[in-house]
DNA sequence: ACTTTAATGTACGATTAATGTTCTATTTGG
DNA sequence: CCAAATAGAACATTAATCGTACATTAAAGT
């Protein structure tokens, strides 16, 4: 729990690192806050550093190396981004606000993020339209896993084949065809589905 | 319940919390609602902590820590209980203990359980073997939702279908009967499925 | 490479200001 | 009358502040 004038400390460091890249001297923040010694900053750094909120990130006695730490236990766990709407063969259609959805602890993660499908391009494995697929955004993956795809700029749901030393990806849906990765085409894979939230 | 004075004096500290997130102090409520004495205030803040709607973070002697505790409806909503197993043909397989699952709030509610898949006749609607389905508890269903039923003792999910005065129960595979209820069938719908979370 | 210099973070110790708590009375409205 | 509300002053505890000397690092000259 933080004091009024640890807030504004807390403040002004994030404000000047959000700006400039570079972390306030400790005479800096005295002349911004109106403090006459150094010791009342001390103090206070000091306190934000005990709470876990500050870190010098060079150690003892490095300079200008104070970091923010990121609030990781306020949010954490429930809350991922949902990132846009995917259809097959569009790119990714990205949200004007970032939005969040929240998910069960099973399906959060650091690396998590949701999609909203929109197309019945899988619905022979039980993703229908308008399902929230949970993906993690790793860049690899393996035979058969059901990858968000990035081909030639066109963002695709579908299961990966790695057969014979060819990669392809297949729908689960017998009126969609089956597109061969070539060495041409610009591949790349975003993400693969780890859950799927459904609500009636 | 809340007398005028005290719900003036928790307004006060919500709002306050609310616009620049840092608490009050006593002297602040005091000279806002108009008191000669801090003890009026003392008063009143003391009433609203043995009430539960006020908390001090910081406890004894702590300083601008009001904190307003939210009403119990709003922090109590993301663990529904995972009521058991239902696989088409039995009961409804209760668990041992009485476990509970987290689920986005979108699908969560004070008469809302979850129940996990066994089997796949509603395959064709999108829900796998294994998935978890979140019911609502709610005794009657219109035409085409998905119904959990209990028909003469066994628990089933599947679309509840009605037309021409008669009821039925419509799995979503072929391979699956359709089950007529006749009035001499111990028929008792149990709850309507409003989502379904599945893990890969 | 070495020294020098400037910039910067640290360490005490003490003091003041801000803020919550307690106690006893008194007032007020139904 | 009674319960809620109010008042005033003294007290307790935490938050915030100041001043100065010192330690360490980064940069600049040589």
């Amino acid at each position: 729990m933080l004091t009024v004038r640890q807030k504004q400390v807390l403040g002004f460091i994030r404000g000047r690192l959000q700006e400039s890249g570079i972390s306030p001297s400790y005479r800096e923040i005295m002349a911004a806050l109106g403090f006459k010694s150094l010791s009342t900053v001390t103090h206070h750094v000091r306190s934000l550093m005990r709470g876990g909120y500050l870190v010098n990130a060079k150690g003892y006695h490095g300079k200008r190396a104070l970091q923010v730490v990121p609030p990781v236990s306020e949010t954490s766990a429930v809350e991922i981004p949902l990132a846009g709407v995917i259809a097959a063969g569009r790119p990714i259609e990205a949200l004007e606000t970032s939005e969040t959805i929240s998910v069960p602890p099973a399906l959060a993660g650091p690396d998590n993020y949701a999609l909203k499908l929109q197309g019945d391009s899988m619905i022979g494995d039980g993703v229908l339209d308008g399902d929230v697929v949970i993906v993690r955004r790793v860049d690899t993956a393996r035979h058969r896993e059901m990858v968000v795809a990035l081909i030639n700029g066109e963002a695709t749901l579908k299961r990966l084949a790695r057969e014979n030393g060819r990669t392809s990806l297949r729908p689960a849906n017998p009126d969609y065809p089956i597109i061969d990765i070539g060495p041409e085409d610009d591949f790349r894979i975003q993400g693969v589905a780890i859950g799927v939230i459904r609500r009636y």
